[in-house]
DNA sequence: ACGTTGGTCGCAAACGGTTTCAGACTTTCG
DNA sequence: CGAAAGTCTGAAACCGTTTGCGACCAACGT
């Protein structure tokens, strides 16, 4: 059995209290009791038991982490960076995966608000008014999007796009195509009004290709599209959608960069082993994870009165091998 | 403030004991008062302590999981198992990524321990008699190795290595290499043994390509080794590994599989869309969390003399499209 | 010499549940 | 109709920790 606070004191030869106020408040005992203390803790090699502490503290030291996918590559590295920033904190995080479907959200939510002191959710689907009933209990931060004035951490999508239509409106190119993420994603939203706005202050055509799912396979699908287009490069939702999209071309024979010029966003790892390698939008995941953590921690240590309730991380256009200057007669219509 | 079980107890007007027994013991009280109960708790929205809970079971509800790191696609698909089957048993899981560090195993181990009833480890790279030490205060189960009598699920990765083998050695390929993973990695260990034993049975010359780290750029690395082996089919460690290989052999315009033949391991998801697609041996990933997790309940609740501590998961051969016929003369010394 | 500090430390009451134990209330049977 | 047996329920102890309050002691100022 695992030693207690009173196994600590008896060795001692203190009370439970002292023990107690030795280790999380030394400066209140003399230091020879808190030496002894510290030696019978070592001894017996005594850890508090987070729970009982946690009872009358009301603090949990844990957090809870809410992703879509554990899958996707984007949120796999969010969640390293909320893990490794908790840790420096010395909180512990609850994971949970809501396998893309919004219902699960909420069940996961309730179950997970009594054991943690607060909540970071990642819900690029659900609607703003389903997120604003969510976890009146704990407090929660929205990662990735904005509803309401839930406190949050973005990435400045807007801008990444701006940068990604100016590289190729530097290339000469003059009708770009986009291949939209889900309808309901926020992050697609974001990413589409960017780009319209930089699309009209740079007089460059913006051809919006349909909604697809935020995979490979969409990326996939939405090529032949994109071609018929006419346009002479492409930003895709997502770096996933980016590599379909390569893939798709590259068995249709059209060369990248040459014919077509494609962008793509996140900068997942992946994205770097493509062939050529693909030029993309980064957003620093793990840095908006640990960010995620850190505006937590000082909403449960100061009260929602402390500081910005709102951070947005820059993104940053990364250049590799999928863009290049737009063809000298642009491929309108049947290219092939 | 959460209701606790006292406001449920007054509004029921019954005592705190009954409502305890009405909500988890319920054929142990009146039906009658056990739908008042129910009732008050509904109305109330009680949802019982889990920390206050565990304080007098000893059991917290909560599983720990630490990988090795979470940005790799074979750890974040067996995390989704784990974590579905958890959470179908009513169970939280706890995640820790170390990170690819030994050291930190440790510690996350201790700094979970109390916190959980049990703990996966996934820890490929540590050696056997460090584990042997770790966590003896928690139940622990290994997943994707054995060390000692430590209870663990594993993949057959012996048997996926033969049915390789004997694909390629179908297509007529006499002289195959191995391109290795990590050297101190367990189930590296598993699958150059079982290849060595098919490969004297099947006849056929196995060349050991050097250690490398098992992600893509160690596959860009250890492609060029494989081509002057003179080898005509190559098994990757990893199905990173091999989409290194195969990105490299494109960069060469070495023709796969004409040339070359290449088959990965794991099949993550991005083996499908590589190009051509990867053959590999698909590990069940999904199921061997789902396994490790029943195999840790099953120990908790039963204690540790109830069935079997070791499962075993088959691993299944899927032919995609980088294998093919031998080429006629083997591409033997400088091919290019 | 004596109240007043100020610094240490112990006692005991929480925190929110579960579980033992015994009492109260039914029911059944002689 | 009374006692024995059985069924429900409540009081209280307990899990391991923190913390308000008071006791004790040395030093200090007057």
């Amino acid at each position: 059995m695992a030693p207690t606070i009173r196994d600590v004191a008896r060795a001692a030869g203190v009370s439970q209290a002292t023990v107690s106020r030795a280790l999380s408040m030394p400066d209140l005992v003399r230091p020879a009791t808190r030496a002894r203390v510290e030696a019978a803790a070592r001894e017996l090699g005594y850890r508090p038991n987070r729970a009982a502490r946690g009872l009358i503290t009301g603090r949990t030291g844990n957090l809870g982490l809410i992703v879509p996918d554990l899958a996707n590559p984007f949120f796999a590295a969010v969640v390293k960076g909320v893990q490794a920033a908790a840790r420096a904190a010395d909180h512990s995080v609850f994971i949970a995966d809501t396998d893309e479907e919004a219902s699960a959200e909420a069940d996961l939510v309730r179950a997970l608000a009594k054991q943690v002191d607060g909540l970071i959710l990642c819900s690029p689907r659900a609607p703003d008014e389903e997120l604003a009933s969510v976890g009146a209990d704990t407090t929660v931060v929205l990662m990735n999007r904005v509803a309401g004035d839930r406190p949050s951490v973005t990435v400045d999508n807007a801008d990444g796009m701006r940068q990604a239509l100016e590289h190729l409106a530097a290339l000469g190119h003059r009708r770009v195509a986009f291949v939209a993420g889900p309808r309901t994603s926020w992050s697609n939203a974001q990413r589409e009004e960017g780009l319209h706005r930089s699309a009209e202050a740079g007089g460059v055509d913006l051809v919006h290709v349909g909604h697809f799912p935020p995979q490979f396979e969409g990326g996939v699908a939405a090529a032949d599209l994109v071609v018929a287009s006419g346009a002479t490069a492409v930003i895709a939702y997502n770096d996933l959608v980016a590599l379909g999209l390569l893939s798709r071309l590259g068995v249709r024979g059209i060369p990248v960069p040459d014919a077509i010029s494609v962008v793509g966003c996140d900068d997942i790892g992946m994205s770097a082993m493509s062939h050529p390698a693909l030029t993309t939008v980064s957003v620093p995941k793990r840095a908006a994870g640990r960010a995620t953590v850190g505006l937590l921690l000082s909403l449960l240590n100061a009260g929602p009165d402390a500081g910005p309730m709102h951070r947005e991380l820059p993104t940053q256009l990364i250049v590799r091998g999928t863009t290049g200057v737009a063809p000298i007669s642009p491929t309108k219509g049947s290219s092939r």
